[in-house]
RNA sequence: GCGCCCAUAGCUCAGCUGGAUAGAGCGUUAGCCUCCGGAGCUAAAGGCCAGAGGUUCGAAUCCUCUUGGGCGCACCA
């Protein structure tokens, strides 16, 4: 709908003189201010030296709108133009979501393009924390919104299984293992010093008997780093999917080594010369591209930085066909963006094709005193332990609740206190009363069907809902292009916040206007069940029909 | 010392490529169940948008500085 109303704007400002001119079409606040609203009256004041309402109006006797599409314009404000849909646009709207269902809200403005998201990607080191929780439910959910507009997406995870904290991990295992039969086990310096490690002892011993311990602790250490990595991997495939969230690829460290590319990477380097040698050690002009400073590639002692796979991960990226690759970090890696966006400008790949979302970092909280999250230590707060205790929906919910670069406080005794009142209960319980409308009607959704006559919705809470659900499909384009899943949540709340005024002033079944009234009102809530299920979709949360 | 992020209601936070009277949840106060689910609804109180300058028709939003938080600045990952 209001992609016509757009393109006519834009036709306008062209004609006035103005093409390719930056202006904002969107529903205002106060629904006295119609439908949707544009500056563009502002904008081209601004340009020209005029006053803005004058410039209005001749935008508005420019504008050649389609019959039947805006029923009422008007001048306002300091130059706003406002749009009042008309009815036919909005019965229009209603009858695609109807039609469409649970796909509505779906659209083509990504087609084409081929994006990674690689996302938690958590060191095999140990189980995954509550910040891993919140990489997880921001990159499904950004994953989710870049499929429902159309671009075809990889959710992928990288597993840092190669690299001296892998060392540290197997020696640090072959040490509990060593504690678990009564002997002295010396956990290494800079090791792994949490309780896992030992419960992941006595199911090593569990499998391999006693004798286990008696091998050379060379052999032992060799044999600790592959059974490490498969328990600590597989258990973080359980919580990940316990928590929900599906990966399509799954991409090793140490493959990208086996299969070559590493040391592909170091001479595709060499070759665009982008290396040198200084102080024994192989270094990257970085600083070339935007760096402050150049990065050691191979240091002198032979051993390459993380720096070189990690290129060589991102040029296989490239390789296997992506347009798009997102990283979903945590802030304490914003150092490393520069330097990585650096070496892939070096590389020649075009400069939208990398990009991260930086996540700050969940301060957890348990009864008003923060909880230290550390591995080596051993006292953090699993994802798992989070899970267990506020459940899968409203913890993604609140992970998706704030922009990813705001900190989030994560009080877990404050969660598990109010769950009752948690914004996600009052989503979810907007789509179960829904669902009764239609219990109590003795027919299941589906089975309402016929056009929407909105002149048969007579109440502010009916023409409210119903202006609520034209806006989905722009809400999710907008989330999709600006990365930022939160703005689905919010909606949702606004959504909801519709609903339960309109199911608490009106009435469906048995309408006290008539049938034409209820037949309508059960089409309404139709559609509106269908959005809040798509909306909670896109953030993988359930949508319950009873609670 | 340098860099990135942040500062909005008592609390947790939306709103930020400049726009109309700055919003929500929780908490507080006062109402609403012969009625499709009261896990809900209606209303009230609550703000120098950290502070100070600047840009202009217009600033919570953009710029500069100050203050106060978080996080980074390795031949670690």
């Amino acid at each position: 709908m209001s992609q016509v109303l757009k393109t006519e704007l834009a036709r306008v400002a062209e004609r006035l003189g103005h093409p390719g001119v930056d202006f904002v079409l969107e529903r205002p606040r106060d629904a006295g201010h119609g439908d949707v609203a544009t500056n563009l009256g502002m904008v081209l004041a601004k340009l020209e030296r005029t006053k803005p309402r004058q410039m209005a109006e001749r935008v508005v006797a420019e504008l050649r709108l389609p019959d039947g599409l805006v029923s009422r314009v008007e001048i306002a404000g300091p130059g706003f133009i406002n749009f009042w849909l008309a009815d036919d646009q909005l019965a229009d709207i209603v009858g695609q979501i109807l039609a469409r269902g649970s796909s509505y809200g779906q659209s083509e403005i990504g087609v084409g393009l081929r994006v990674n998201v690689e996302f938690v990607s958590a060191n095999p080191t140990g189980p995954l924390h509550v910040g891993h929780g919140r990489g997880a439910a921001y990159g499904d959910a950004l994953a989710s919104l870049l499929e429902w507009t159309g671009h075809a997406v990889t959710r992928e995870f990288y597993i840092n299984d190669a690299g001296v904290q892998i060392d540290k991990l197997a020696w640090s295992l072959w040490a509990r293992v060593q504690d678990a039969l009564g002997r002295d086990g010396d956990i290494p310096e800079g090791g792994y010093h949490g309780l896992y490690l030992a419960e992941a002892a006595e199911q090593v011993i569990r499998e391999k008997g006693a004798d286990f311990a008696d091998l050379p602790a060379e052999e032992g250490v060799r044999q600790c780093r592959a059974l490490a990595l498969r328990m600590q991997r597989e258990e973080q495939d359980r919580d990940m999917a316990d928590f929900g969230v599906r990966f399509n690829v799954f991409t090793s460290e140490q493959s990208l080594y086996d299969r070559g590319m590493v040391e592909e990477t170091l001479v595709l380097l060499a070759e665009k010369g982008l290396t040198y040698e200084r102080d024994g050690a192989l270094w990257l002009r970085t600083t070339q591209f935007g760096d402050d400073k150049d990065r050691v590639l191979r240091k002198s002692d032979a051993s390459l930085t993380y720096l070189v796979p990690d290129i060589a991960y991102h040029v296989d990226k490239r390789n296997r066909g992506f347009d798009r690759a997102i990283d979903v970090w945590g802030a304490d890696h914003h150092g490393y963006v520069p330097r990585m966006r650096s070496v892939l400008a070096a590389l020649g790949y075009p400069p939208d094709f990398f990009d991260v979302a930086l996540l700050q970092l969940v301060k957890v909280v348990r009864g008003g005193e923060e909880v230290k999250m550390s591995k080596r230590s051993g006292e953090f707060v699993t994802l798992r332990d989070l899970i267990d205790e506020v459940g899968i929906d409203a913890a993604r919910y609140f992970f998706l609740m704030r922009p990813g670069d705001s900190q989030l406080v994560f009080d877990v005794e404050l969660a598990k206190r109010q769950t009752d009142e948690n914004p996600v209960f009052y989503v979810q319980m907007a789509h179960a009363r829904l669902s009764g409308i239609f219990r109590t009607a003795g027919k299941p959704p589906d089975a309402v069907t016929g056009g929407l006559a909105v002149g048969a919705l007579p109440a502010d809470q009916d023409q409210e809902l119903l202006k609520q659900l034209v806006i989905f499909r722009d809400v999710v384009q907008k989330a999709a292009q600006e990365r930022e899943p939160h703005r689905i949540t919010n909606y949702l709340q606004q959504l909801a916040t519709s609903v339960h005024g309109w199911y608490h002033h009106t009435r469906a079944v048995g309408a006290p206007e008539g049938p034409a009234t209820e037949h309508a009102r059960l089409l309404l809530g139709r559609a509106a069940r269908t959005i809040l299920a798509n909306a909670l979709a896109i953030l993988g949360v359930s949508a319950p029909d009873r609670m």
